[in-house]
DNA sequence: AATGAATGAGGGTTCATTCAT
DNA sequence: GATGAATGAACCCTCATTCAT
């Protein structure tokens, strides 16, 4: 079985995860990506195609974690409120743990290189189609007024992301932590939960 | 007086807002730049100092027009929440008007590169003050109900930028028209505009 | 009459002057020798083929000059004796008061560039030929002896030269004045002067 | 045993000197340099930190060589006069076999750039040690005649650069050879050899 | 004659990728 | 598989020279 195969491809991916975010795509060289990961130049390219298939790889990889966590959390709730509350609660945990997937997300997900940017694109609207699904059930269920799902789900994740990049690029930031119950309270106004019926 | 001078200064802005949005700044050749904008590579360097002040001037000169109108249109306001739905207005219309700088802003905003991500956080910042302003005048004044001004912020603008985002990407964007009664409805929701008293 | 003419002429000249002994002729920029003369980049073209051509012109001119003064100074004189000690005083002087031209001298003078090599090589092996007369002049008259006038001109010309590269290059250099007796004194052993008959 | 790395490092010194003797530095392309060498651009790029770098370590690197000729001639020396003999014809030997170097030195050592200048005299002042440490103990020991050491030493080396210098310079030069004597005989009449005791 | 904005060829350097070991 | 020396295409920037005014 080929264990050391895979760690060797992890530790690169790891490598990339905090030259991405400290450095940026452009300015983390194949080389400097190599030294990190403790592996000589031509190894990374045993393990991928180019250095591009580093970074969309490294972001299906990531957000197909995230993207799991967040569905197991979910299948446990009972309610589209419930539900909200712990996207959020997972989102923000997520990315503060992971602080270097946060920057990389924040930053090298507007790449603009059109393959990257492709690649990138299907977990992200895989992520994005949850949130519409849990709202679009919500509305279904009478659990909340809403009425354009798209742009609920905008102003849901665009709510937390920006909340992540403040945090991302601020020099001293202040927790994530607690924030939940206030960004909960704004959403739950904005779907109008708990008030209707 | 230096018509021409000024001329050129902003063709090779607007050339390089068009490289930029398309291409990012890494994959956007000084000499791309220059053909775009219709000059000799060597005439860029007559007007900035290299690539890196290229981005900065663009965004600082764009950013300070939008920050202008926006100053501008809610002056005239009365009330905060009529000054929300103005920004909100502004912000969806200037980006669709300028396509290539919400490009821009979406992608090169992220910049990964520090002096590059000093420079362009002046303007963006004075934008999220403004904003802030906004809310905390209303909840002085009775207007909104808000914990949280920063997240309050970050929700107004986050949810903006995930709209002007996803019209971006997207191949067919369906217009950021008739959009802003949705959202601000939603605002309102969050901010409790409307009920209190 | 074109005085205004002669006048720029000269102006350029020591400008480069200037420029070529403090940063080396390749470091000297066209613009930095027009801003030092006071005249636009484009002006220095009427006066000048091109940038070589400044720098031949400046040697053979100020070389020119150094000659004629040279030649002026031993005309006077009745002995080679007197006439070597002329020479040593006039080229150290000439060079102290001229430091630039000596700077320049030492170091451009081995320019590389086969064109200007050849251009410069002119002038200098008037001053060579000059000395050899000298020496010749001397030998045949029995004042000095010798037996390769060329290596006599070798040591003349190089002892020189050697003084004027260490006073040049040294940052705090001791003055050439005062000198003249101790060379000369060499010379006279090393040609014989005042031993003979 | 790191024989071919030496190998390349060995191969782009000699090309660099045969391109800066025939072309001087500003003209000798790191393409052409990398095509005499027989490497790539970017090879010499692993070798040296840049081209100033090349420029450096050829000057130290083979004026260290020269140098150590020296000390080791002199050493089985018994007298001053035996040692500027001895010196007269490493010098005069080295840099024929060395025409490159040779040309190099006289070309490239007046080099205006202050980096280079200030890297390069190192070895040239280590030289001019030598010969002054000569001069002082044949002046003490009464072997030789002499009021000023340094002047003496400017004398000694400015004449065999003037000699290597019109070698150099001259199309078809006669050889160095036989020289030394001719050379030596003034040296000792300059310096009162053999006249004193 | 004088200007200086504009030109564009050229060169140093970087770095993704390859391949012999 | 793993290495890392070698490659060479690509790119930013400089600067001698031109030319419309």
């Amino acid at each position: 079985m080929s264990r050391p195969r895979e760690e060797k491809y992890q530790a690169i991916l790891d490598a990339a995860t905090e030259a991405f975010a400290e450095y940026g795509f452009f300015n983390s060289q194949i080389s400097k990506i190599a030294k990190l990961a403790g592996v000589a130049d031509g190894t990374i390219y045993l393990y991928f195609k180019n250095k591009e298939d580093i970074l969309i790889s490294l972001f299906t990889e990531r957000m197909g974690q995230f993207i799991n966590e967040i569905r197991h959390e979910i299948e446990e709730c009972q309610s589209a409120k419930e539900r909200l509350l712990r996207i959020i609660k997972t989102h923000l945990r997520y990315m503060q743990e992971n602080r270097s997937l946060a920057m990389f997300t924040q930053i090298e997900l507007r790449q603009s290189n059109p393959t990257i940017r492709e690649a990138i694109s299907g977990p992200l609207r895989e992520y994005f189609h949850i949130i519409e699904l849990v709202l679009t059930e919500g509305v279904n269920k009478g659990e909340l007024l809403l009425y354009d799902v798209k742009v609920g789900r905008q102003m849901f994740f665009g709510t937390l992301d920006a909340m992540v990049s403040d945090w991302v690029i601020s020099k001293k930031p202040r927790s994530l932590e607690g924030m939940e119950e206030v960004v909960f309270d704004l959403m739950c106004g904005a779907f109008k939960i708990g008030e209707i019926n």
